[in-house]
DNA sequence: CATGAATGAGCGTTCATTCAT
DNA sequence: AATGAATGAACGCTCATTCAT
């Protein structure tokens, strides 16, 4: 009814940096670096990880392969770290937040586009930020499974795209613009995971999967069919959105 | 598994089960059992791997946990397998092939059911299958990623699961009852990934996730509306369609 | 002085057979076999043995090997034999006692042969059973090192050939034909060993050494030159070997 | 080592010490020590397991055998070498190079020692290097029958003693001071065989064998017999060959 | 006599982690 | 801050050996 919440990339964003305040705060009581020389050898290690963890999955990744991809020995990781867990938490909490912004485009008040035109620039933003973060979205979600501390971050990431979603697809229905029969929320979670691992299983950007523009036109006709999305009435002759 | 009416049925079976009997046969011919008592061992083995696998993980899980549930000793194991990927090969190899089954339902000409009860049926009976076996094949969709041979495997299983899904959707929509706009591959892709990984997430036994039955219909609809999957002209004389 | 000992095939024999009627008998009380098949398949263990420790080494080779190269299971094995030292034992018995034979030749009495003659036929039959015998040989003497019972053996044998040579030598320096002022149980060991592992070091079968005969000549001839070997004054006009 | 005089001698050394260089800068470059008190552990380790090997041989080595010795524990021992092979090669690197010194004494034209003496010179020489480490080169050449690398070492190693003794028995045989009949290289095989062999076998400290100098004067004396080394024309006064 | 199943001891190796410098 | 040395725990795997059949 009110006319959206905010732009959602400002919901967003406390939440995820929310949490990595929270890390980053607790490690640099602990032993975080305490010079600039520091910072800067902790942000390589980070990265490091980063690309380790997506190149050899995380139980396969060494320590070592970390602080050398760094350029550091294996010992002086302690000096930033405490474990594996520990900088893939992290990594984590560095995450590009791009991964959870787009939804709110499919509501913005402002916008002058259709439904289908909208839609479609969600999908893509989001499947080529989840192109890009795939892998590593993918070890986190592994290690998630079994590690408490890891699965609290994923799926505070999770829930808060699922949230996003789960309401703009109540608005519509309110709205009389999609399918009145869907449940929200169960439906925001089978389309989240089917787009976040689509794009994980078959646009990774050195497979050879699909093209991406096609796959971006499929997937977003798979949301706009499945939600029954349809125009609204007046499509923009004035501001309509109280449906 | 039952009788086929599609061809894809056809090509596809044999495909995962020459694989399997081959590595069936493979096994045997090297280090299996070769007595009644063996042989029992050997399954013993196998599902005990198959839970510690599903409890701890791939990586997490140590041969010592596999055979001392199997009730046996350490050394033991290596009468029967010759790795923990080995044994991993042989759980796969002996899954439930129902997670492979169902699809069909949705063409079969013998039926008399409406294409909503039809694709009804097909997800229960699919996401009951993984239900039960989403955490394996999380471990083995693990593993894939870092070693061959298991990759093999689940692309196998994969591919002959959306084969047969694409060619569903390809006769729907020659015959004028499916959104003739959808990529019959990218979208049987898209939406078999949004089942399993559902499945998986969302609906594992012990989780406190939806209602079973309300998550067949919710993603029973999302089928629907994707394919925009409409009633045949004159489906049968009459039809007293559930609905 | 006297007319040569006997033909030291009667010396050697006992020495050999001795240890080996010993040995055998020693099997034959604990765990020998009790039947004719059982023989047979005792047989075939211990060429499977010998087989496989040249191939491999004893270190190396493991018990498996032995019973598989000999058509039984690892734990068949255990039937005829306790240890891997203990059929390494009755391989060494077995050893074709051609490798003592020869020396006797040199002082042999009856022979109208010149020295040189009689030195190049001795050598060529020991260098020729001991390229035969050569790899085994080297496993044995390996194994003696570190094995008392193995060293036992290896001494036995090793000592019977010096022991007979030595005494060639000797008589021949009492003839005045060799060099007086060699020790002969020193030289002994020094030629032996050169005989020994010159066979085994260039004469392998299988290597790309020398060629044979000239080999058998060259050998010869570092003999003679080094003994100072003589001619007998009058070689062969009459039985002259009281000196 | 010393002036060479003959060539061979400047081919055959870059040879071996070429390998040796390479290796132990292979060594270092891997996982080598690289501070003072890494090198001095290294150091240790490598004589330990020398000594180890010389007890036990290589295959009844255990690695903590090593390291134990070196005042290490067992994982330590990977910080400086890959596996026992490695080691081992380091010990053969390692070995005193005097094995391979003396031979160019026979010939070294600024002598005026006779042949005789020359060569007792130079068998005492070898014999003492040799009993030395006869242990040690006994477990190289055992390990060398099944170890690639090793071979290698080995060969060299054994090569370059053979090619320099025969350059010497050519230019004997060229000035007319050797038998003319030999045949350089399998006499130079033979009667290194025959030294380094005796060494091991009859001349361990620890054996009960025989008296030192009488042995070193009996193989001199097999030499020049085999050789039939005669005294230059104007050596000294007259010949004196002893008789 | 022979087999297959099962065991237990032991070894090589890896790796996260700690410590002295 | 960073390094190299060193440790200890753990794991995979091999193999000789025993046992029931």
């Amino acid at each position: 009814m009110e006319p959206l919440p905010q732009p959602s990339q400002a919901t967003a964003s406390p939440a995820v940096s929310g949490a990595d305040a929270r890390l980053r705060a607790q490690r640099w009581d602990d032993d975080g670096p305490r010079s600039r020389r520091g910072a800067e050898t902790r942000a390589r290690l980070v990265e490091a990880a980063k690309a380790v963890f997506e190149e050899k999955g995380f139980h396969e990744a060494r320590i070592s392969d970390v602080a050398e991809r760094a350029g550091l020995t294996h010992s002086a990781f302690y000096h930033y770290f405490d474990s594996k867990e520990d900088i893939l938490r992290e990594v984590a909490a560095a995450l590009d937040h791009t991964l959870n912004a787009g939804v709110d485009i499919i509501l913005d008040p402002t916008s002058t586009a259709t439904p289908h035109e909208r839609v479609a620039a969600a999908m893509r933003t989001r499947l080529e930020a989840h192109r890009k973060e795939a892998r590593i979205m993918g070890v986190i979600e592994q290690v998630s499974r079994h590690n408490e501390q890891i699965r609290v971050l994923w799926t505070q990431f999770y829930q808060q795209h699922v949230k996003e979603m789960a309401h703009s697809i109540e608005q519509l229905q309110q709205r009389g613009l999609a399918d009145p029969a869907l449940d929200p929320v169960i439906v925001t979670d089978a389309l989240a995971v089917m787009t976040i691992r689509f794009a994980e299983q078959s646009l990774l950007q050195d497979d050879s999967g699909y093209d991406f523009d096609t796959a971006v036109e499929q997937i977003t006709r798979i949301y706009i069919n499945a939600l029954q999305l349809r125009e609204p009435k007046k499509p923009r002759r004035r501001r309509d959105d109280t449906g």
